[in-house]
Order: structure tokens, then sequence, then C-alpha cells
DNA sequence: GCTGCTAACTAAATCGATAAAGCATTCAAA
DNA sequence: TTTGAATGCTTTATCGATTTAGTTAGCAGC
């Protein structure tokens, strides 16, 4: 009868000939109770089988579930797969596991219905370099508990990586270093409209969205012009998604340029561009540094293992989502916060 | 007064004058009710600003919350920044997020009552490569969903890949193709017990634990047994994570023996190993495949784009996950499966 | 012997929904 | 006109806990 019935705090209480305030205190406040009831519970307990409150029903009943959400600006596939974004995470992770939370992820991207509804469960949300958009946070709850991470969300906490001061000085690092003719750029993605391969100059840092290129692309910009170059004319590609399959076309497109217009410094917004980058070009024959020079930016650790190693700016990315687990779950106060970088000089500039 | 309280079901319902069984209606059977009442309710939901009915009472009443949990064997740390365990969780993600499903994520390392605790909010639990110990069951619902990756769960379906006839294959390419003199294989973890550096033939394969590892090393034991070498004078070594800061001080050791006691030919059961071999032997001047010849498993994209390519094993570590998230929803028959895999040809062993 | 206090429990309200059963209407078919 | 079914809501029980406000008993102090 009671064969697959699952058994509750009732049961248990009716068995014990408590009242279910009892048990539940058993589980929760080991003083409220004399210890020799408690033991006699909780032998009962595993006895019957009962596995503790259900997480369900004392969620509801307390407001809280100890589960954070992340919610990624890209897909769920991308964002594992991804060095920077799974550094992240596991920062984000680490933090949330000493302290008995657990984590939900969900990508921006499943805009549906659903993701209002798992999400409303956690108890506080880290964003995860989101475009500026309204419609997300009309679904959350309101005045949830939020942190958002590389762009801003009005009247939460945000932390920002100094990108802009990086970029400006690793491309004035590689423009003074040794002085290279022909300086190009390769972004991430600019806009919420996708767009890969070359790009026009004139459009570029007006219409960028997304507040991390836009910073790290003003940082170039400003090495650039200290270094008498004319943005105008400084070439300029774009690629969509941070993997080597979507840079990789790109990259041939540079490489494929004539000598005389291929650009002998590539300012790449990411390690993983700039990594695609060495890799092709040095299947084509190319001297890194002579004929090539490369900066990347994030600091990944694939860049530093292969020779040559990468130069490029490392940004902490897992310090990154410790610190956003720390805000969320008030270890830390919550106000935003810049965090700094590291130049590594690696031998792709040296 | 009603400031900061949050919106109901039951405010909605008082303030349209209709009972809360028709609000509940309006959100999840639109059929239920006239099309005019709904829309009245949705607009009035929108003006006071109420978001749907609240997850963690309509998973308390229905019995299902839509998350869907994995437990990693390693810590999430770990298990974000590897390359194969991230690419299952894509994987699974992907099936999760196109069903509406979300993802928790666990590692069996917090062992402690904070996993049963929100875990227990899941509706199914795939489990990932765990040493199979009866704690972690006993403290999940009984007779909860569960699908088992990598290791066996006894009373639930189970997902493997053919490690053994593939590291045969592999590992007879390897012998037959050029024959080496002296072969000697490095093994992931096999014991609960960590274990780093070299190890005693002898304990290996009766000690194994871990299904995967044991597998694996079968196979490369069966492929050597017929080429005939003695599986007691083959050197062997551990490593305790598959990391290159865990492989790189063991893959030293190796290197550092006199030329003609070294390997020529290394049988990793990673292709984290085996990179971190290629980088090693490349950086002390070692030709590959001639002085060192190196097979991996698993097939990660860092091993095909990086020139020696690796020569590997390729799993599909992205369908397993799909193929368990399928299973755990119930889109696909819950009965174990064995999942293929490819050898792929790179330079290192041609 | 009375008061006051603490320790150890209980009763009952509540968290925010869903779902089964029930009650009016309305409309079509006999 | 009657019957039956469909439509559109409402009533009410329930999901499994937590928590506040008691209640009772035991004991110390005066």
């Amino acid at each position: 009868m009671s064969a697959h019935r699952r058994i509750t705090l009732k049961d248990l209480a009716r068995e014990l000939g408590v009242s279910t305030a009892t048990i539940s205190n058993a589980f929760n406040r080991p003083d409220q109770l004399s210890p020799g009831l408690r033991e006699r519970i909780l032998a009962e307990a595993k006895r019957l089988g009962y596995r503790g409150p259900d997480a369900k029903a004392r969620s509801l009943r307390t407001g809280r579930s100890r589960i954070i959400a992340v919610i990624l600006a890209e897909s769920l596939t991308y964002s594992l797969n991804d060095a920077v974004s799974s550094e992240f995470l596991s920062g984000v992770a680490e933090v949330l596991d000493s302290q008995g939370h657990t984590l939900l992820l969900l990508s921006a991207r499943q805009v549906n219905c659903q993701l209002v509804d798992s999400a409303s469960m956690a108890d506080g949300f880290i964003v995860y370099g989101l475009m500026p958009s309204a419609e997300l946070f009309d679904s959350l709850p309101l005045h949830a508990a939020l942190v958002a991470v590389d762009f801003n969300v009005a009247g939460h906490p945000s932390i920002h990586v100094d990108n802009e001061p990086s970029c400006f000085e690793i491309a004035d690092h590689a423009l003074t270093a040794a002085p290279r003719k022909r300086p190009g750029i390769v972004n991430l993605r600019l806009t919420a409209e996708p767009c890969n391969g070359r790009i026009d100059p004139q459009y570029t840092l007006l219409s960028a969205e997304l507040t991390i290129t836009r910073s790290r692309l003003a940082g170039f910009h400003a090495a650039l012009e200290k270094h008498d170059f004319d943005l105008e004319r400084i070439p300029m590609w774009n690629v969509e998604e941070n993997t080597f399959e979507v840079c990789a076309p790109v990259i041939e497109e540079i490489l494929d340029l004539p000598d005389a217009e291929r650009p002998d410094l590539l300012l790449c917004m990411s390690d993983r561009i700039a990594l695609t980058a060495l890799t092709l070009a040095e299947q084509r024959g190319l001297r890194i540094p002579d004929d090539l020079c490369l900066i990347g930016f994030d600091g990944i650790a694939e860049g530093q293992y292969r020779a040559p190693r990468l130069t490029t700016v490392r940004q902490e990315s897992s310090e990154k989502g410790r610190l956003a687990a720390r805000m969320i779950l008030g270890l830390e106060p919550s106000h935003s916060r810049l965090l700094t970088t590291e130049m590594i000089l690696g031998e792709t500039c040296p």
C-alpha cells in the first residue's frame, strides 16, 4: 500500500508519535530537542529510508533554494568549451561548492519562457557578458540578487576588467618594441548583429554595443593614435564566435592578402583568435614574430604551453568567477569592482 | 503596505475577481478558459508585475522541477576546464536546453549533506564517471531517474564507450606500423587512491577500480601481448589528474630516463597526457615520431589543430552527453548503450 | 506553597501553486 | 420540450516542509 509512496516528515512523525515540527527540528536545529529523541528520530528515518526534508518543499517554505543561476550570453555549448568562460564558471563553482550552494547553468540564448521558469527558483543570478537588453531582466524576479559580469545592469553591482588600459598598454608595447608598418585588428563580436570578416573601420567604435569589446577596441585605438596611425586606415576584421572553426576562415582571409597589404602586427581581442592566427601562419611558413607579430587577450593556458608563447594580457577569469560568487552570496560587499590584469610577454611579440 | 511583498496568483485572482485555478490555467492551459478572460489576466499580470507561477511552488505541487542534475566524479573546476568532460556537458546542455530543462552541476567531491540537499530537487540524474561507491546513491531519492556514464550502477542504464577494443586497435597499429622496442604506458587514475608517477606493472590491472581506465589498460595489454611483449616488463606511469600541470612532472620523469631505457612509444590513456608529452618532448629536441611515438585517447580538438597532429582514438563526448540527456528525459529508450569510436591517424604515430 | 523560568515539545498557519471534482450555463440533437 | 454534452469557472484538497506562538512539566528561589 505505502509501497511506492515517498516517505515524508509526517510519516515519521506519526510513526514516532511526535509532531512534525519536532522532526523538522531534528534535522535543522538539533539544539531544539533532547539528544535522546533526536537519535531515535534519525534512527527511525534511516529505517524507513527517509532521506531528509524534501528540497522542493523546503525551498517553497523558506523562500531559498541554495541554487545560484549563472546566465551566460553565449550558448552553453560554446561557454563550456571556451577556456575563458569555463574558467570563470569554475571560479564560481568553487565558491558555491564551498558554501553548500549549487550551480544552475542557463544561457540567455534560450530566451523562451522556460528560462524564466526554472531560473526563478534560484536565490541569485550571476549574469555574464550579456548585451544590455531589457528583455531578459523583465523575466527575472524583481529586486533579485544579481551581479553583472563584463557589462552593466542598472541598480546592480558589476564586475569589470580594465580592458581599455591593458589593451592600450600591450598594443603600445607591440608598436614600440619593434615598430610595425601595417597593424591590423581582429575583433570579437562588437554588436548584436552577427558579422564575420573584414569590416569598415569607420563604423566600429561607434557601433560597438558590447562593453567588453568596445573597451578593448578603444584601448587599441588609443595606442595606434599615440603612434600616429590613421585609424581610418587600419584594416579590421570581426569574428562572430571565439572558436577555431569560426576564426580560421577570417584569419585565412587575412593571410591571403598580398604581402604588401598583409598586416605585420595583429592586435587580437582574444587568445583564441591569436592562437588561430599563430597556427595558420606557421602552417604557411610565416616566421613569428618576424613576419607576423601577434598579441592576444585573456592569458589562457593553451597560449602559454606551446612554443612560441603568446604575448597577451592575462585576466583572472577564475578570480572573476570567485568574486562574483562571493558577492552574490553576500560574502563580499556588493559594490562594483574593477579587476586588474597582467601583461605577459611571450614570443609572438617580444 | 504591499510595497515589497511579492505578487502571487492569489493577488491576481482577487484583483480580477476570478479563482486562482483560472489564473493558473491562464498560464498553463490556455484551452481551459475563454480567450478574452485569458487576455485580461495576462494584461493584469503585466500591470502588477507578476512574472508567472513561482517555480518553487510549482515544483512542489507537480513534483517536477525541470532540472536535471549532472553529478561529476571530479571537481567542478577540473570538469569545466577539461576538454572531454566539458564537451560531454555541452552535449547534455544542448539537449536539456532544447527541451526546456536546465542543468544543475554537482561534483561527487562535495560529498556533504548539501549534495543531497539541492540535488534532490532534480527530476533526474546523470552520473559521470564515478567510482562505483554506494555512499552517494544512498543519498539520492530512491528509484530516481538515473543514467550512469562510463561506469555501472545496478538497476540503472549506463552509457559506455568501447574502450578496450579501440585501445587494442590503436596500440596494435602503433606496434605494427613501425615496430618499437620499448613501449610504455601512461595511465589515468586507476584507483580511488591517488598515485602519481611510476608504478609497478604487477599491481595495475588487478587493482584498477575505474571501469574506464581498467578497460583501456586491458586493451593496451592485449595488443602488447599480441606483439609478444612481457607485460611485467612494460614500464608504467600514473597521472592523478588529466591536466598539463599534473602530467608534466610525470612526463619529465619519463623523458629524463637514459636513452636506452626511455620508451620509444608511449601509449597514453588521454590526449592531454599525449599532448603534454608532445610539448615537453619537442622542447627537448626529440623528433616525433622518430624518437618518440605517441598515441592518445579522446580526440580532443587541441590535438588535431596543432602540428604534428595527434594519433588517437576519437570518442564522441558530446554525443555521449546528448544521449545521456535524451535518455534521462525519456526521449530515448533507457537501456544501456555502447558507443563506438574512430581511430585518428595523426603524425605522432603514423 | 506560590511564582517565575527554562526545556521540550505541539498545534496550526503558511509558503504559492496545481488538479480533481463540481456547478452553472449554453447549445445541439432528439 | 427534454436530454446530453461541452464550455467556463469555482471549490477544495494537497504537495512537504518551516515557523510562530503556544502548552506542559519540572525545578529553583523565596
